[in-house]
DNA sequence: GTCTATACAGCGATAGAC
DNA sequence: GTCTATCGCTGTATAGAC
């Protein structure tokens, strides 16, 4: 494996399926997105991503004309790879524990590259950012809601998973958990944080 | 009640006890942490905070030399304001169940007013902190999750509270889901959907 | 304790050559 | 598609008067 291969895995893992078309504006992204799920979206610059690309400032106004479309472009790519990854953990007919176990995995593949969650790290930021990345927040958290409820829906049906509430109040209960679990473990510099807390809401949620 | 002391209760609802002394110092950190607590630290100046307050920038830099010792000043006084708050929850033979749902509501109270949890909102830019502020903030995340231990324990040993994990692997599930419920339930402007995960939260923890 | 004035670095963005 | 050069603005911070 190729150091730029195993660097493309390390940042998108949820997709990676062989070769990938590296475009100048795919490379562009892939440098943001990392550096904007560490430091966030108002801290990252133009200059940071030229830098790190070896390019000029000019070069990525060519891709992406203004840094609201270069943060829409973001949430774009991040939203369509997450529901890719959702739409393989439906495969044939896995259960809907290991379906809320795959989700989590996900959040976890995040944190160990040291990394937040992009849209949540959006999300904190949300006052702040141009209205087509607001909404493009918004959408993908309604996503991911909607794809949990399927997924407590078909446990409760079938009395693999229990819980009190509505399957929609559930889902955001389960959002804001893995998202507000990744946040706080990171000043800590601790995934096992974040393994407990995930770990403890799924346990939670299991028939016993 | 006067608009004076209707602003500062919105903004300090948790340690409100009366005649405030609030030196032109307390008026910057009044104003500076709720510019934070909504756009997060890196997008706050020196000219908003000095706009809002009607003086001038460097009225500011005479309280607080630089902008990290401003940032430190306003996570200890929310810090200490915290732990105040959670002290008086734990006033006479409180029931854990009630303190649980005590702590819940200081959380809902702040998003109330529209803004995130100060420490939530830094913690999401840990990554572009000075040191000092980076080490308050975990330090606010740690005392949160020594007294829900204490708590839990507490319900563990009367009955009145189940959970799976440990105390401490428990406190740090509450804590993740209700900051990221927060997190989550701006976007959306909408804080049922913030009470619909808190009210999941605490149902799962209560004895049936 | 607050002001005016200013220094200086960094930002997003554009013009125009190649 | 990428470069050099540069613009206008805003950021934090300081000097010195009052």
């Amino acid at each position: 494996m190729s150091p730029r291969s195993a660097g493309r895995s390390a940042i998108l893992p949820m997709t990676h399926t062989g070769p990938v078309r590296s475009s100048s504006a795919e490379r562009v992204l892939d440098v943001a997105e990392n550096l904007v799920a560490q430091r966030g979206f108002n801290a990252v610059s133009y200059a940071d991503i030229a830098a790190q690309l070896g390019v000029s400032k000019p070069a990525l106004h060519y891709h992406f004309a203004g840094k609201g479309d270069l943060g829409s472009a973001l949430i774009t790519r991040y939203a369509s790879r997450f529901g890719a990854a959702l739409t393989a953990l439906d495969a044939a007919g896995t259960a809907p524990q290991t379906r809320l176990e795959g989700y989590a995995a996900l959040y976890l593949a995040v944190l160990e590259e040291d990394r937040m969650c992009l849209c949540g790290m959006l999300a904190a930021e949300y006052r702040t950012l141009p209205t087509p990345m607001q909404d493009a927040v918004r959408d993908f958290f309604a996503a991911n809601e909607a794809w949990l409820c399927t997924v407590l829906r078909d446990g409760r049906a079938d009395g693999t998973l229990q819980f009190h509430g509505s399957p929609p109040d559930t889902a955001a209960m389960i959002i804001g958990c893995l998202e507000g679990a990744m946040l706080v473990a990171r000043p800590f510099h601790d995934t096992a944080r974040f393994k407990a807390a995930a770990d403890n809401l799924l346990a939670g949620l299991t028939a016993a």
